[in-house]
DNA sequence: CGAACGGTACGACCAAAGTCGAACTTTCCG
DNA sequence: CGGAAAGTTCGACTTTGGTCGTACCGTTCG
């Protein structure tokens, strides 16, 4: 086998991938991947990005996204090749990734009135 | 005072947009403001749409969306009115209230994965 | 004025989700 | 064959955040 099990791109629903967007670890990885392509959890482009987890927690995270239909993983030897589905996600939900990619590391977020009065 | 204060559009981030569509009263009560227009809480576009919570939790979760810089409240003498800022949101993400609309309802979480083996 | 209405604020509770460490699996290589 | 490398799985802990009830505030109207 040279493919782990991922959703059929018709079956994905927005309002999944909202909730696999909504972690600000995952955003960060799909951003990096969106940046890096092919990618192994072993390779640091996370840490490079300011976030340190455990090896289980990535994994985990890595699960989430795949079962939203957001990346793919292929089995290379002894490693997992993670990619984004850039065509399928294209085709689903187009300019999502172009959204992401465009408001990249807004953290302007300083910034916040609230409360009513 | 006819307003309650929000974020200005510039300063809001996707990743906080994206953390409020994460919740699924939240996104039911986005997409029912989209069709419904002006919206007060004590109208019941909610329970029609099968969501029955208290009014504490309304108001809650329209806190969260205005904090997000998805809705504006206006006073209105007793009451309080509801919209999307659908200027905001598409000068800033645009296309973002027409994939909501396009995918809305997607009950089709049911699907299976595509098997390999 | 005072009661009723519409909604917010606060505190407590509980379920869901993120995190970790350790054990396990698979593959590669000496 | 045995050991190391790369990830996954599992169980337990902790944090987050959705929910509720009640108290409270501002507005309208009798």
């Amino acid at each position: 086998m040279t493919e782990v099990i991922e959703p059929a791109i018709e079956t994905v629903t927005i309002d999944v991938v909202l909730s696999a967007l909504a972690d600000p670890v995952r955003l960060t990885l799909v951003r990096a991947l969106d940046t890096a392509g092919d990618w192994t959890c072993g390779s640091d482009i996370l840490k490079e990005a300011g976030v340190t987890i455990g090896k289980s927690t990535v994994s985990h995270h890595i699960k989430v996204l795949r079962d939203a239909g957001l990346i793919r993983t292929r089995v290379d030897g002894i490693r997992r090749l993670v990619t984004l589905r850039y065509d399928d996600l294209e085709q689903r939900f187009p300019g999502l990734l172009a959204m992401l990619r465009e408001h990249t590391a807004a953290r302007a977020t300083a910034a916040a009135p609230t409360s009513s009065a």
